[in-house]
DNA sequence: GTGAAAGCGCTAACAG
DNA sequence: CTGTTAGCGCTTTCAC
């Protein structure tokens, strides 16, 4: 068994190879009684194309390329997953690639990734979607590729998204609801553009509120725990510290937690934390951290049948597809200290 | 550039393709010389040989298959970047697949997998790698594989691992060093049997120092958080209360933390707590949890040399590697209080 | 040491 | 709608 090649279905079926052929990849142009005939032969010899033949053949290689940053391992994994879960049905095979986006090497990696592998298409999830260089590298290629939530020059290629700035504007204004008005705020990485988004939320619904923005209740963070502890030492050495802090993701946000509670401070009693992104870690501090969940996966399955749709039909299709954020408020947050309202 | 084929630099060596052939293949039997000139052309040329044309025609797939289970994120990652690290340089491809160890269809996973992407070999990592059934279908199909960190069966095939069972003798030797007699245990998820190897340290431990054991201190986890929340409540109930926890993974630990925390306790004054693995929440809880350290990104290379190795040469050499774990102490741990030593 | 010929199993043009 | 004929680019025999 599993020896059977494409001769032993033709034999077996009473037609050509090609015929054979026409059946696995689902050409039209063959009769129904024929490709049923055909179809019964593959199952009773259980056979299966190989792949390495194909791929001489076609000229494709039937692999897929994910080409990640380090965002935070539960992220990677998802995207992982939800990737994996779409292409494996439809005969891809995944090859991925952790990258560093400061890493002058990428351009590098990439091109072997291409040339070695021969990748049929490249999915692209933060922070590399927004790696301008090695996005013209794939597209000098002629390699399909769909970036998922990219922040800068968006037409280019097909994409998928969440709105994230919306989300965040929603979980700022939660606070605001709550009698906040210094709100702290611990930024992203830099490099990590989407996670720059979630302060554009925070400013516009201080803006919403009428409440001024204060640049002494922001600091730059890099999406790890450590700056959200170091953030929130600055912010509560503040003459003025603010009564809630938004961390631009939930690593950071546990940081703050640890950072309040190293300082003998009460949560949420003294101060309001939220973060972003419903990481296991905003469920396992004390409080648990009020933050905004993010359908990644779904993202990430979305952008791959985008992709495969892309390699079918040959062309690039923009119908970039939204995938909405939802708020879960836990209980890290309250109203101000009544001194402080 | 990059369309040259073997045609292209046999000509421009003035060779035959198959001298070419086996400049690249690192085959006897070519001339210094010869094999310079071959070099160059394939260094000008920018040379690469086409996967699916070796593939075919050597009957060989040049992917290594990597299957695991989920014991934590940043293990898996761990695991992925290491078996990269290792297989690039060497020219092979890896296909990860995420795999439940329950799930009854892990095994026509595996067939497929094999069947489908004629996978060269496989590593097997925590806990698939003691998934018997899983080993014996690969063994049938005549896969080499390699196991990371086995606990059952160890003679069957090649393997890497690590001390456990010493690391967490170690550790609960620490604990009994400070005073504590009473020490509860969260076990890890009975399927993962490496993580049962720490409870054995732990007996072990126990024994060494005559203090008897005790089956109200133990308590069955999962290695999740939520699962360490729940031991500290059942433990932290008990009549007579241990004075330290020791939990089977970080994750757990955490949650011990968390529940300690809750229920008003100040760690490590009235509570030791100690966890394995030195994930990221061990230094992200406050206080942060004395752990242990192990390997993973080098057991993972290392395995995968093994496998290439093997592919190789064709025989499956048993040179068994340990990869050492070490103490990382930390704040949670402390004497245990006066009244109870 | 090196080369010539013969496929590996499949798809791509064409024919019919 | 179906079949025939060539390769795809490489590794294998097996000569020399």
């Amino acid at each position: 068994m599993s020896k059977a090649i494409i001769d032993d279905v033709a034999a077996r079926a009473g037609v050509s190879i090609k015929t054979v052929s026409r059946v696995v990849n689902r050409e039209p142009n063959v009769r129904q009684p024929t490709r049923e005939r055909v179809e019964a032969a593959i199952a009773e010899l259980n056979y299966r194309p190989r792949l390495s033949a194909r791929g001489l053949a076609g000229n494709r290689s039937f692999m897929l390329g994910l080409i990640y940053g380090k965002p935070g391992a539960h992220y990677v994994l998802d995207i992982q997953e939800g990737v994996l879960e779409m292409c494996r049905p439809h005969g891809y095979e995944l090859v991925i690639h952790p990258g560093e986006f400061r890493d002058g090497d990428l351009a590098n990696e990439i091109s072997d990734l291409i040339l070695d592998r021969r990748i049929d298409g490249v999915l692209l999830s933060p922070p590399i979607s927004d790696h301008m260089e090695a996005i013209a590298l794939l597209k000098d290629a002629g390699i399909p590729l769909v970036r998922i939530a990219p922040t800068i020059d968006k037409a280019a290629h097909p994409f998928v998204e969440t709105n994230d700035l919306d989300a965040s504007f929603d979980l700022a204004e939660v606070l605001i609801g709550l009698g906040h008005r210094r709100i702290g705020f611990i930024t992203g990485h830099p490099d990590h553009r989407a996670v720059g988004l979630r302060f554009e939320g925070y400013r516009k619904a201080l803006r919403a509120n009428g409440i001024p923005f204060q640049g002494e209740l922001v600091v730059v963070g890099d999406n790890r725990f450590h700056a959200g502890e170091e953030g929130a030492r600055q912010l509560l050495q503040l003459a003025s510290p603010p009564t809630a802090i938004f961390a631009a993701n939930d690593e950071m946000a546990g940081g703050v937690i640890k950072t309040a509670l190293v300082h003998g401070l009460r949560i949420p009693e003294q101060l309001s934390v939220v973060g972003f992104d419903d990481a296991p870690i905003s469920r396992q501090v004390w409080p648990s951290i009020s933050t905004i969940q993010q359908p990644i996966r779904d993202m990430a399955k979305t952008a791959t049948s985008i992709l495969l749709e892309q390699l079918r039909s040959g062309e690039a299709e923009q119908h970039p597809s939204m995938h909405p954020a939802r708020l879960v408020l836990r209980e890290s947050i309250a109203p101000p200290p009544s001194g402080k309202a």
